[in-house]
DNA sequence: TATTATAATATACATTTGTATTTTAGTCAA
DNA sequence: TTGACTAAAATACAAATGTATATTATAATA
């Protein structure tokens, strides 16, 4: 049910996307109308216009306070370093990096990100070079995938839990499930989130 | 090299990157001084402080015109529908939602974003539910995921080129590889990025 | 025809905001 | 003790910024 916009509505929209993007910062009243080389009312009345159409939402009478409707917030997630989701390998060590993440899906949550290597989880889509952002402490059902530490090393499994005993199954079936009869098994978090890059 | 701050200036940048996190924009200093019920010129020396070492930067005499020195800055980008990756099904269609991307991945390139169904490319990673990131119009290489047109029906597939031919391969095996002998092939564009959610 | 929406300009004004200046005070090290 | 740094307050001012108003013009429409 939006409405539509007018093709001048439109570019002034596309620059204050870009302005913010760029920015990161709404731009002034004043810098939208430098760039099109209007004047202040003729922007003033554009801006009107995309805010009587939801396309933008004021707060108070600010400094470059327009807003998006739907603007999301993210949450500075460290990358902690390397975990190996075959033979489980690395150690989780110091924050070297950070990614960013939306809040809706940390929602206050205690995270981390670590790097994925080795193919053990494969047929769930999770490969090699993956960045995979943990939830550190939450308890996972059966199915969850999550990061562990098995005898202190750590690894990506899929967690089982049955009459006490807790399972971490690879989803290739080329890797054994470790049993808590086997190993000291503890959970450090479970997987809410994975981005991947490819090469550019 | 980075000089140490003193308590007071840890808060304050701390508040700082708390407030843009919730508002996606600087605080002003006014803004700051009520937060911690200072005076102006008290949290001016403190921004004086935090700028000479280097926790800070300033552009030009801009309100808000405070920036962290390497904040990353994110893409709007729209999700356009859903691509099957299978039997390649549902066709894109207007923008539902945005997803937001680093820009030093998107790099000014033209980008959308497509939710994907179906399991044929499940053995290079991408399964049902993830949101995958296209580079519009990009020139693929061999070996490179592309979304593609296919007798203009959408399809996530791996490209590869021989002598002037096209072919589109889906990795899990039960699926065939499409010529472009048989045919109407329309490279969208190129994977340059995913991400999943995992249920909560 | 009158009306409405769009587009644009020009100007004025109040508020917000960055910045400069001055003063006081405590701590620490040379 | 002196100097440097930190912390804080109070005030003033210039620049940036949001907002209001009046005016003109065009195109589409009821």
């Amino acid at each position: 049910m939006k409405k539509e916009l007018t093709e001048k509505q439109e570019r002034v929209l596309e620059f204050i996307k870009k302005f913010h993007t760029n920015n990161a910062m709404m731009p002034t009243v004043r810098e939208i109308a430098k760039n099109f080389e209007l004047s202040i009312g003729s922007v003033q009345q554009h801006l009107r216009a995309l805010l009587s159409k939801g396309f933008l939402i004021k707060r108070g009478s600010l400094s470059r306070g327009i807003d998006f409707p739907n603007r999301k917030t993210f949450a500075q997630v460290p990358v902690l370093g390397t975990v190996h989701a075959g033979t489980f390998l690395e150690q989780i060590e110091d924050a070297s990096d950070y990614i960013y993440i939306n809040t809706d899906v940390t929602r206050n949550k205690k995270c981390f990100a670590l790097k994925v290597k080795g193919d053990s989880m494969e047929p769930s889509g999770i490969v090699e070079g993956d960045t995979i952002v943990v939830s550190k402490g939450e308890l996972p059902s059966n199915g969850d995938i999550v990061v562990a530490l098995v005898d202190n090393e750590s690894a990506v499994k899929m967690f089982y839990k049955e009459k006490g005993k807790i399972f971490l199954k690879s989803t290739n079936p080329k890797y054994p499930t470790l049993s808590s009869d086997d190993y000291k098994i503890d959970i450090v978090g479970k997987l809410i989130y994975l981005v991947r890059q490819y090469k550019n």
